[in-house]
Formats: structure tokens, sequence, C-alpha cells
DNA sequence: GGCCAGGACTCAA
DNA sequence: TTGAGTCATGGC
């Protein structure tokens, strides 16, 4: 008897684009897809909970199919995950003034920035993401949230919470080395889980900051660069300006579609996106998504 | 087998 | 503050 609820989808939204998105051809081990659903396990109101999202009519359905937790701590998530309050219209009407770029607003019609709203689980995952290839990052992930994240299974399937930050804080460097991490990213992610299990670092306290304290925090943390704090400015915390410098995949996407060099300047990366003043994330998001067009069809 | 991957750190100058 | 070297391992 599970519980559920009804959300209503605003305008530029499909919930198709962002399932697609979730379900690239990577081995994501904290969600699962089907060809209508999703399903995820996340922390709300303190309890582990599971969530299925699809699509009914016009709306968004949510059912709660383990845990009880309130009414607004699920919606507020979803709302959050889905970033279902930003209006996208501007950023589409941007994108009809670049010829080279115009199709993304009709390709990718309604996708929305799928954020990951447990800000130290984007701190990790970037560190697993650090100069590795995506691929091998996932199977790093899988191993560790497997090994020490909490498990749920509801009709014989498991569903896994990313680990705390104080298990992972208790964790030695050879623990997180066996699973095949190198030392430097066991360092930094285990340095990362103490630093938010002594509450030394929070997302409450760093929303009430400027953007520019925010990043400066960020990179203060040992393995934050600034591709990191980029990213997670941007999945995370919701900064709607955020590009992270130095991805190789945004290098690949505007090779791709502006014939850009392999690694442009910073000044090219600037001018680009100066016109997108307030969507820079979003198109960011989108040129990733570009990526993976092939996989699509 | 060599180059690359959704980088970051260290150290020298 | 800038640049080269180092780390580290799977994919292709």
């Amino acid at each position: 008897m599970a519980d559920y609820f009804y959300l209503s989808q605003p305008p530029q939204f499909s919930f198709s684009e962002c399932r697609w998105f979730l379900d690239r051809k990577y081995d994501e081990c904290l969600h699962q897809t089907t060809a209508t659903t999703v399903t995820k396990a996340v922390l709300l109101d303190g309890q582990p909970t599971v969530l299925t999202i699809s699509e009914k009519a016009t709306q968004l359905l949510v059912q709660v199919v383990h845990g009880q937790p309130s009414e607004e701590a699920i919606l507020t998530f979803i709302r959050e995950w889905f970033d279902l309050d930003t209006d996208i219209f501007a950023f589409y009407e941007q994108l009809q003034q670049d010829a080279d770029l115009s199709f993304l607003a009709t390709d990718y019609y309604g996708l929305r920035l799928m954020g990951i709203p447990d800000l130290f689980e984007a701190l990790c995952w970037c560190v697993i993401g650090q100069q590795i290839n995506l691929t091998f990052a996932y199977a790093l992930k899988r191993r560790l949230v497997e090994r020490w994240g909490e498990k749920l299974t509801v009709e014989h399937r498991a569903y896994y919470l990313f680990p705390s930050p104080e298990r992972l804080a208790a964790l030695s460097v050879e623990e997180l080395r066996a699973l095949q991490f190198s030392t430097r990213k066991a360092e930094y992610i285990i340095g990362i889980a103490q630093l938010f299990s002594t509450n030394s670092i929070s997302k409450e306290q760093l929303q009430q900051l400027p953007e520019a304290e925010i990043f400066n925090r960020l990179t203060a943390i040992r393995g934050v660069g600034e591709w990191t704090a980029q990213y997670v400015m941007m999945k995370s915390l919701r900064l709607p300006n955020s590009v992270p410098y130095g991805d190789v995949g945004l290098y690949n996407a505007l090779h791709h579609i502006k014939q850009f060099e392999k690694r442009p300047t910073r000044q090219k990366l600037d001018e680009f996106f100066q016109p997108f003043e307030g969507w820079k994330s979003y198109l960011t998001l989108y040129l990733w998504r570009t990526l993976a067009q092939a996989i699509k069809e």
C-alpha cells in the first residue's frame, strides 16, 4: 500500500528526456530505470526511502515504495532533483540565436538539469570521476556504494543509499585501494567524508554564501579543483552559471558542434558562454547531452 | 602497446 | 603564477 503523490509538470519539461538522461549507457547504481519509470533510494526526513517516478497524463506520479517520510520532504526532493521550479523558456530563446545550437532546444526539448541534491555524494562522485574514463568511474562508484551504502530491498530488488560521511570517514586508504581506488582518490574521499561528518562543511552552510566564496570554500578542500567545484555548484548547489573548465566532455562537444580546438582557451570558452549569462549551467548540460546522441537511436 | 580518460597536487623557477 | 612532472588504472 504505497503512498503516492502527483506533481504538475512545468512548461518545457519532458519526463522522457529526463528519464533517458538518467539511463545512459553507464552502469548507474544510485537509481534504476525502466522504459517509463525511475526508481531511487534517498534519505528523506532521516528515513531511508525509495521513490518511483513516472508520468501519468500531464502529471508526474511519485510512488513511495519504501519508507514514510513527509509529503513535503518527498515533493521538495523531486522538485529539486528534476529542477521543476526553473522556467527554461529564456534559455531556449537564447539557443535560437545561434544557428549551431538551436537544435539543442528541439532535439532535447524538456531536458532538465538532473541534480545531485546530496553535496557529499556530488563531491565524492567528482573525485571518483577525476581523470579516469566514465565506465571505470561508474564501476568504482558501484563498488563503494554496494560495500558501504545502506541497502534497501523492495520487491526483491536492491536499492542503495550513498554511503554516509560517517561511514566513509572511518575507512582506511587501504580499504579503498582494495576496490581499485588510487591512493589519491582514497585520501580525497576520506578527507571529504571527515569534513562532512564533523560538520566542517555542509550544503546549508555554503548556500548562505556568495558564489565567489562558495568557490573558495570548495577549492580549499583537498582534492577539489576548479572542475569539481564548478560541477557541484551546478549539480548540487544549482547555481545557474557554472562552467566546469577543463572538462573533456565539454571540449569534445564544442569540438563537434563549433569546431573548437580539442582544448580551447579559457578566453574562447568565456566568449562562447557569454551570451548565455544565467544559463551557462544549462548550456553545459545540453552540450554533455549531445555526447550521447548516437546511443539514443 | 600507447594514448586517453567528465583532474588535482606538488614543486621549481 | 605558470609550467612540467606525478599519480593511477581501466578502456579502447
